[in-house]
Order: structure tokens, then sequence, then C-alpha cells
DNA sequence: TGTACATCAGTGAACGCGCGTTCACTGATGTAC
DNA sequence: TGTACATCAGTGAACGCGCGTTCACTGATGTAC
């Protein structure tokens, strides 16, 4: 299906953010296979059904995609994280609940997970740093969360952030795990997750800050 | 320098050694820069001053010299455990002197480090299963020294393993983090790591199974 | 509501370039006698 | 030790191909009156 061929009931404007879409789609389906820096413009536009010269009326270049990927990915993650925070069994039940609401939105995002762990450490200078600008952000907003528990409130923000910081990476990691991982091997990783985090939260009460 | 100006003192299999050592050299340099599906045979020849068609006469495909750059990336890693294990300030201050190793090995293997850190979730899935596989090995390797320490050595051997997998995982990350920083941010990651283990450590002794 | 003009998303031909791989070759190293 | 032949790491020309980007264009959508 090419893009020229929409229904005419489009207007111009609705057409063009359509047609992005289709480029980012297309971005994600071919990073499945590959890394960013060696999927091409030409690639892009052939699985998103338009000629390559159409490509420059959405973006300047293939960096400008990446970043737009980056932006589309960590909306996602932050949409993930706002609903966990409505949701009083997240308070009760707090390891198996996010560890849950980690698999489920690896399942429902899997390119976007999949784009972040790839790109995070990948070849792409700009790409690698908007990452980790985000991921920063993720740890800031968990960090402020966590004060809700009742010994973590009494924790330094300092403290406080560095575990938000080895949570944020176990779960990015248990993602990252999971994008590369055959779907019976779901529940092994999920399970793991839920140890190692428990093993990090019995510590929790009986930290220290440095001497 | 072409490889066919080296002295004549070499022999024929020293020679090929030589080219061969300079091919997975110039592979590591670009991959400074770049991921390893977006590397060029052509690129890779021309780095190591040989022209492309010598390029066959040591791999069949650049999947092959990938694979090899994994053997050895895990080589120098294998070779820090092993002389860890040697070291006998390792049992009294276990974290700070193991994180202190690590970071030691990125500064003088960063090359290494960096391709390990960025295929592992790369482009190619042979590297991948590669790399994945060997950071298994480690694990395994890891959570034997592990029964060493007193309080560990009652645990159950599943129990040792997530545990090993968890410090790899924070060590691999360090790694990362370390071979995509500059050497003023070299401190206070080496620091976050540091507590983070503490953390994690802190929780050893209260440790129990799942019920 | 109808008409005339402006806008602009998408097209297709064309360009020069670097790619992976083939092939027949060269000449130094290695080996048999 | 010297000679004649075999081996084989590295060469350079050649190939067809996909690449990013340019350009002048088309025709549907949008706007002014």
């Amino acid at each position: 299906m090419t893009a020229s061929r929409r229904p005419r009931s489009h207007s111009r404007q609705e057409s063009k953010e359509l047609t992005r879409r289709a480029l980012l789609g297309a971005a994600l389906k071919l990073l499945a296979r590959n890394s960013f820096d060696s999927i091409s413009l030409r690639e892009v536009t052939r699985e998103a059904g338009i000629s390559p010269t159409a490509f420059y009326r959405h973006f300047d270049d293939m960096g400008e995609l990446g970043l737009a990927l980056v932006e589309e990915s960590f909306g996602s993650l932050r949409q993930m994280l706002r609903s966990s925070r409505a949701d009083p069994t997240m308070y009760t039940d707090a390891i198996h609940r996010s560890v849950e609401v980690v698999v489920l939105h690896v399942r429902n995002h899997e390119s976007h997970m999949r784009f972040i762990a790839r790109e995070r450490y990948g070849g792409v200078r700009r790409l690698r740093r908007a990452i980790h600008r985000e991921l920063g952000f993720f740890a800031d907003e968990l960090s402020i969360d966590l004060a809700t528990f009742p010994v973590i409130s009494a924790w330094s923000s300092d403290d406080r952030r560095m575990y938000a910081g080895l949570i944020t990476e176990t779960m990015v990691h248990m993602a990252a795990e999971l994008t590369d991982a055959g779907r019976d091997e779901e529940a092994a990783i999920a399970e793991r997750t839920v140890r190692q985090m428990r093993l990090i939260t019995v510590g929790v009460p009986n930290w220290a800050p440095a001497p």
C-alpha cells in the first residue's frame, strides 16, 4: 500500500502524519534484525511504501528519525510509569507487580524496548546520549516514587537515586533479555529478576550510608 | 605499512598471524565509532593495510571475524577472573577490590569491553548468542567462587547462580558505562557501583529462599 | 457555491561512490632431493 | 650446500549492486475571492 493511495478523506496534515508513522514503524521493523547505523534510508522508505526522496519531507536524515524513535520509545515508557503509580497493588506487592508491569510492557512495545536495548550502547553517539539521558530521567522519577516507602523515605536523596539506578538497570536488563529471548524463556527470565529484586530489597532495611 | 613490507625474518606462519592480528585490531578500532554490522570488509582491510582480497586468507567473511573478536575479548576477561582468584586482598575487601579490578581491566582492554557491551544486544544474532553464552560461563565461574564466602556457601547453587548473575550484570553495566564515558566520570561511576554492590551485599546475610 | 491560484507530499530519473566477491597473478617462503 | 619445484599470503582489475542526495515534475489538497 503506497501513501498516495490513501483515502482522500485525510487532510494533507493527517496524510503526512500517517506517512511519518509509517517511516518510524518501518525503521522499528528493520531494527528487529539490524542495528540502527546499518539500516539504509532506502530500506526504510521501501518498507514504508514510499519513494526514497519523500523521506526528506519528514526528516533531514536518518539521525533525526533515530531521535524521533527515542522520543516515541520513552513516551510509552513514561506512560507505563504513570499508570503504575495509580495502581494500588503496586505498593502491597511491589516487586512482583513491577516486574509483571515491565514484562507486559515489553510484550506490548517489544520493538520500542529492543530499540532502547540495542542502541543504548550502539554505534550512534547521538542516540546513545539521548537514551542515556532519558534513562536518567526515568531513574530520577523512580527515585521520587521510592520515597513513599517507609524505610526509604529516611534515606538521603543520593542514596535513593543510587537505589533507583540499580532497580532501573535490573529492569532494563530484564527487558533487553526478553526482547532477545523466545516466549518460552519469558517466565524464567521474569522469575530470576523477581529473585534478584528480592535480594536487593532484603538489604534495604539494613542499609547504612558509607562510613 | 603494508603486510608485504614486513621483515623477512618472519616465517610464513608468523606473518600470517601478524596480519590476522592487524585485521582484528583494525575491526576493534572501527568498532569504537560504529556497530559491527555497519563496518565493511573493505574498511577493515584498509585500516589493517592490506588489500580487500587478502581478507579471505584469514576469515570466510566478517561474521567469522566477529566470532574471533568474541573469543579474544572473553579470553582477556577470563584471565582477569583467574588472577583475581589468586589475589588475597580480594577476600578481605571484596567489593572495592573487584570494582577496582574491573575498572583497571576496562582501562587496559577498552576496545574489548566496548565490543562486548555494544554487540551484546547488537544487530548480529550470532554475536549476541556467542556473547550471551560467554557471559553465562563467566557467571557460572563466579558462582563457584562465591561459595568460598561463609554465608553464601550454605545457599543452594541456584540461589548462588542468581546472585552471581546480578553481580555480573552490575559489573558489565559499569564496564559499558566506563567505555562510553570520559575519564573524568570514571571515579563517579566506580563509586556508584561500589555502593550498589554494598546494598546488594547487605541483603546477603538475611536472604531466605522463596516461600 | 464556483473558480483560479498556491502549496507541498510524493515521484522517478540521474549522479557518483563504496560495497563484497571473482579471478588470474606475483613473488617470497618452504620443501624435496 | 645448491637447485628445482610447490605452496600460499597478498595483489589489482573487474563485475554488478544498493547507497544518499539532487533535480524538475505531478497532482491532490488548501485558500482567497
